[in-house]
DNA sequence: GTGCGACGATTTTAG
DNA sequence: ATCGTCGCAC
């Protein structure tokens, strides 16, 4: 099947070989920077071009709808079809392609709705509400979490037992009761388009086949992410004569906590007997970079197995630097980043990654300072927004009356007199009769108070004369007529603060939004809903690039598929990075050190890691050892910036070797570089952090922290068998080890 | 309906 | 420290 073909050319053997393998099921674990998106796009244009299989015959899976717009522009680019007729789309668009299509055999109505986490939410939470149930004690979040845990893996209420575990049985009857709900009002969660998707083509034997014969071909991006119905869809699809061919690497798996299964890529070479091919030769860091990531992800047990290496072996140094406290560790940051641009580089080019978006703070701080412009990723996105979403709800709305969710979401916004007790007399008659909200209001009108009802009535002609008005209007009059209309334009110009000008700046935006909007979905669904339904599924951005060159601030999470010449990786402290609820938990921490080994290779020229020796956490000043991560990169491709005057404690290391964090030169600091700097509790004393103690009745341990100065002084141990105590050093009868 | 103070939580997140 | 939620007073 080799051969020489156009699109082979610019391959190397290995990505040749996966590209051009024969055509049955094919797994490729692709290691960071080896060229994955290559080898999947190639793989598409090799299959169509060498293959004879049609573009249509063609599906391609991705996670995030930035990877689906990339890989299909890239398709296009390498074939001259139109990507139009393509499908390639995250699994969760998918799916809602299918269930567009199949919306009869689905049960649902045609312009069923799409709920998003904070929809969902609110729906778990008025449930509650009405089942009077305590929410100390059936937290919403938890019994969403619930739901979402069980469809992720394929489970509905009736195949789940409660083991005898009353808790767990309220929990079933409570996905029963909600999933009752959803199919009442038409709408459908995240994780329920891939189930029901699923259940559909599995119970319909006539689309199985048809789909099973129209994709014999599917691509999968990132299958180490993949969770359990995901990775059953795709059996499904792919049926005992499909040639599924997916790309992953299980060094890269970061969301376990997430519902994705790492191990789903051992299955699929076991239940589909899959050829295996390793992408190891990677394009993007220097080897010095890549000897740290080896020697980091080295730790972990249980992998696939690849080593990561590079044709242009060396590169700068690791810059390791300690940093006092998290001012300094971003005034660290920013001196690097100017001297990034000193040298002709782009803002752009530069990250910085940490563990936990609370840490973007310091950083942003300082940038502001330094009028650097900058970036961060995360947050709420477009379409998450409050008064976007209160604008969705009315044109939800006007589609759907029966939309509980967005009835109860608008129906006194903006305020318009209708108040908690009459709200509560709709609601109790729509559980009574078993009807919408909006039907309940329309009945309660005459036991209502004049007062009452005419508030009511208000919002029930609004809403209908809204959906009369803009029945015949292009999409985004539609939108621009419902902001205005219904009074949320207005409602927020009066705000007359900054916030309120955002607010009615995003209002606008969407009105743009719906102007630009071109439906990838040929059916004869209104172009509105199929607006609404994009709004669910692709969220937008959290910032809209302002044109501006700017520094990237991101979640080591958030950087995953990314890369940028200059990488920090900062907060590297334990209880940091890791984790607290990780570093102690065997489960955890192996995916805290594959995050590790993601943030490494984002780097493609320079990496500097940073810790600070003391951190204002929740308003207390905490001091962490330096994450043991640090310890776990070889010395030789490290140098430490700047060191300075003595920090009497070595850096955390668990095999006890020597690092390049471990200050033996102290003295050798030159003057002018050392900052003024008060004393760190904790400096006096014998005890450092990282020491392993023994204590008379709790045994041995390890000091994890400590407070406080002279007489009371405070070390925290992490005790082997005790657990984690307090102690006052003077008195503690501590030994160390 | 709005404003204020108490209270609690605070890893990571796409669709 | 800070942010969101909740209950209560005006």
């Amino acid at each position: 099947m080799t051969g020489s073909h156009p699109l082979l050319d610019a391959l190397n053997e290995a990505q040749r070989a996966a590209v051009s393998a024969p055509l049955s099921p094919t797994l490729v674990l692709a290691g960071a920077g080896s060229g994955k998106t290559r080898v999947l796009t190639h793989r598409a244009a090799w299959l169509i071009e060498e293959t004879g299989v049609a573009p249509q015959g063609l599906l391609a899976v991705t996670f995030t709808n930035k990877a689906a717009t990339e890989m299909r522009g890239r398709i296009e680019s390498l074939l001259d079809i139109p990507g139009s007729t393509l499908w390639v789309g995250t699994f969760h668009g998918i799916a809602h392609r299918l269930l567009r299509r199949h919306w009869r055999e689905a049960s649902l109505p045609q312009t069923f709705q799409i709920l998003d986490n904070d929809d969902q939410y609110r729906l778990v939470r008025k449930l509650l509400k009405e089942q009077n149930l305590d929410e100390q004690r059936w937290v919403p979040r938890e019994v969403q979490g619930f739901i979402n845990r069980e469809k992720d893996e394929g489970r509905r209420p009736k195949h789940l037992q409660d083991r005898g575990d009353p808790t767990r049985r309220e929990l079933i009857r409570l996905y029963d009761l909600y999933q009752r709900r959803c199919d009442q009002q038409g709408v459908v969660d995240f994780a329920e388009l891939l189930l029901r998707s699923f259940e559909v083509i599995r119970d319909q034997p006539p689309l199985a086949d048809f789909y099973r014969h129209r994709f014999r071909h599917v691509l999968v991006d990132e299958f180490q992410d993949t969770n359990g119905i995901q990775y059953d869809w795709v059996k499904l699809i792919c049926g005992a004569s499909g040639v599924p061919f997916v790309v992953g690497d299980d060094d890269q798996s970061i969301y376990r906590w997430r519902g994705a299964r790492v191990e789903n890529m051992q299955n699929f070479r076991r239940d589909f007997g899959a050829t295996v091919f390793k992408l190891e030769q990677n394009y993007r860091s220097t080897g010095v970079i890549l000897g740290a990531a080896n020697e980091v992800i080295r730790r972990n047990e249980d992998r696939l197995g690849k080593e990561l290496w590079t044709a242009a072996p060396g590169g700068e140094p690791i810059r390791l630097y300690a940093a006092f406290n998290e001012r300094d560790e971003a005034d660290f940051v920013i001196e690097r980043i100017r001297e990034h641009a000193r040298n002709g580089l782009p803002l752009a080019s530069a990250a910085v990654l940490y563990r936990s978006n609370a840490q973007s703070r310091s950083f942003e701080e300082a940038l502001v300072n330094a009028r650097i412009p900058y970036r961060v990723y995360g947050g709420l996105r477009f379409f998450e927004r409050a008064e976007i979403k209160d604008a969705l709800a009315y044109l939800r709305l006007t589609q759907t009356r029966s939309d509980d969710g967005s009835f109860e979401r608008v129906v006194n916004l903006p305020t318009r007199g209708i108040g908690p007790s009459t709200l509560d007399r709709v609601r109790e008659l729509a559980r009574a009769q078993g009807v919408p909200l909006w039907d309940a209001a329309q009945a309660a009108l005459p036991s209502l108070s004049t007062r009452a009802a005419t508030a009511l009535n208000n919002f029930i002609e609004l809403v209908e004369r809204l959906a009369l008005e803009i029945d015949s209007l292009e999409l985004h009059e539609q939108v621009r007529a419902v902001i205005e209309g219904s009074g949320l334009r207005e409602h927020h110009a009066r705000e007359h603060d900054t916030r309120g000008e955002a607010r009615v700046e995003n209002l606008d935006e969407l009105v743009n939004a719906a102007e630009g909007f071109h439906p990838e979905l040929d059916d004869d669904l209104p172009l509105l809903s199929s607006f609404l339904a994009h709004a669910s599924l692709e969220s937008g951005e959290t910032q809209a690039a302002d044109g501006r060159d700017s520094v990237q601030l991101m979640t080591l999470h958030s950087a995953k598929g990314l890369e940028f010449p200059t990488v920090f990786v900062v907060g590297l402290e334990e209880g940091l990075f890791p984790s607290e609820r990780s570093a102690f938990d065997l489960e955890k921490l192996p995916e805290e050190r594959r995050l590790c080994y993601v943030g490494i290779t984002r780097a493609m020229q320079r990496l500097y890691l940073s810790h600070a020796e003391s951190r204002r956490i929740y308003g207390r000043t905490e001091y962490r050892a330096p994450s043991r991560f640090l310890g776990e990169i070889p010395a030789a491709l490290v140098e430490e910036v700047r060191p300075r005057l003595s920090v009497s404690r070595p850096l955390y290391d668990p095999d006890g070797a020597r690092h390049p964090g471990h200050r033996r030169h102290a003295s050798k600091a030159t003057p002018d570089t050392i900052k003024p700097r008060q004393p760190a509790a904790g400096e006096d004393t014998p005890i450092r952090l990282g020491a392993r103690v023994r204590h008379p009745k709790f045994g041995e341990g390890v000091v994890i922290r400590y407070e406080g100065n002279g007489a009371n002084q405070q070390v925290q141990v992490n005790f082997e068998q005790a657990g984690q105590k307090w102690l006052m050093y003077a008195y503690a009868k501590l030994e160390a080890m």
